[in-house]
DNA sequence: CGCGGTATTGACACTATTCAACATCAGTGG
DNA sequence: CCACTGATGTTGAATAGTGTCAATACCGCG
């Protein structure tokens, strides 16, 4: 499979044969990770960018009481360590939601490569751009939306996502993650979250397996959800409706 | 008064006087906006971009349902649309929560500046991750904090970010911001807010007027939102606790 | 002076949380 | 290979927290 952070970031900008290659280059050193372990702790100063390549993760924040607030949901192709020219203390931790291959990325080659070649380094800010306008539709998600439509929004935000790196999708898209994290991310409790799943389920748009949900009727779930994806693309214009 | 774009830079890079007169002599364009105006709508491409140098605005998303999300609150030294190498579409609107003033900044000037002096850059940069982690905040913030904290949590957001830009403080802050901004920052009703307010102030912790709110008690406040400033200073080390 | 936006208050409905008990599954070590 | 065990999922009932509705008060502005 070629690199997913390739997939990406040619979603913003074309990459040249050589673009590639140096992308390629510097992100071999893949290794696996179980589930429900911690990539970046709050705190720490990261030494390397860690890549996803595998698996689901997520960025998430412990609050005093002890509950965790899901922050963004990591696919394949992103990025643990937000902007790469800077050194700095993780704000918020990073851990994995299912088994994950992850690649570890020297700042230093890669912001030699985005220095080299800058229309990688254009990519990375668009993808960074995105990564903002993402926070803010999670703002109004968490703040605004009745639970149902919100448990619905992040299911369509991912399977859009996921799309945008795996070409050939066929039929529904199961996403390997538990009614824990996803109570987690869309600050709800378990049990309700569980309870909307159900109703997610009589309506015909998602099945629920034990530690994955698999998307029946992505046009449906959207509809319903209201989602509009042109926030994750910021760079294309005339998207929004 | 000096630029607060200067003040702002100058808590991540320190500033030599030709950099600042740089800064300044790119906003110089100051108007007047009265309260409650939009400033930049969803789906515009900015052509510009703008400064706030006096007042408070906000970004904000409106929902198919017609309620309001505000997702950041903008204070003097902030700009609007963030990201300046890039022109984009708005994924988001920005308007005024009281009467402004507000700088027209030239793209290119201000990309200009950029290029020229790196230390602006990076300054920039680090602006650019402090609201990023803002806005992990948030969400951390209108998910998972019960109604009183969360709104304690934005006046002590609001204060530190405009301590921050303003020097010689003496005693409370007001806020001018009316109890439905305040509402559609922290995702409740307006009703409710309004209940959470007065207990603030049976707290001794803020005090109530027609659109403006004085923080009494701004260490008491903290103390029981449970604020951590830390993560508006992503450059500073082991500021966490 | 009247009008519209804002703030306040009470009653009520509803959503979501909590608690608790139980079922189920996957992994572990004996 | 099985039994144990801890994590996960499921369900019902009671409760707390918020939202909605509606009526009123208040203020600034035209």
């Amino acid at each position: 499979m070629p690199s997913p952070l390739i997939r990406k970031l040619e979603n913003f900008e074309k990459l040249s044969k050589t673009e590639k290659q140096a992308i390629l280059a510097v992100s071999t050193m893949v290794r696996a990770i179980g589930r429900g372990k911690i990539i970046l702790r709050e705190g720490d100063e990261p030494r390397k960018a860690v890549l996803i390549v595998k698996g689901l993760a997520c960025r998430y924040k412990l609050l005093p009481d002890g509950g965790r607030q899901i922050t963004d949901i990591l696919v394949p192709g992103d990025l643990c360590d937000g902007r790469l020219p800077l050194v700095h203390e993780m704000d918020h931790s990073v851990g994995t939601l299912s088994a994950c291959d992850v690649a570890d990325i020297d700042r230093k080659m890669l912001l030699a490569i985005a220095q080299k070649h800058p229309r990688i380094t254009r990519a990375l800010s668009w993808t960074s751009l995105a990564g903002e306008a993402t926070l803010r539709e999670w703002v109004a998600n968490v703040g605004r939306r009745p639970a149902d439509k919100r448990v619905a929004f992040l299911l369509c935000e991912l399977i859009a996502r996921i799309n945008a790196i795996q070409r050939a999708r066929t039929g529904g898209l199961q996403l390997p993650l538990g009614q824990i994290d996803l109570a987690d991310a869309a600050a709800l409790s378990i049990v309700h979250t569980n309870r909307i799943l159900h109703r997610l389920r009589e309506k015909k748009l998602v099945a629920v397996e034990r530690r994955s949900i698999t998307v029946a009727d992505a046009e449906g779930l959207m509809e319903f959800a209201e989602f509009d994806p042109s926030y994750l693309y910021p760079n294309r214009k005339g998207a929004r409706t």
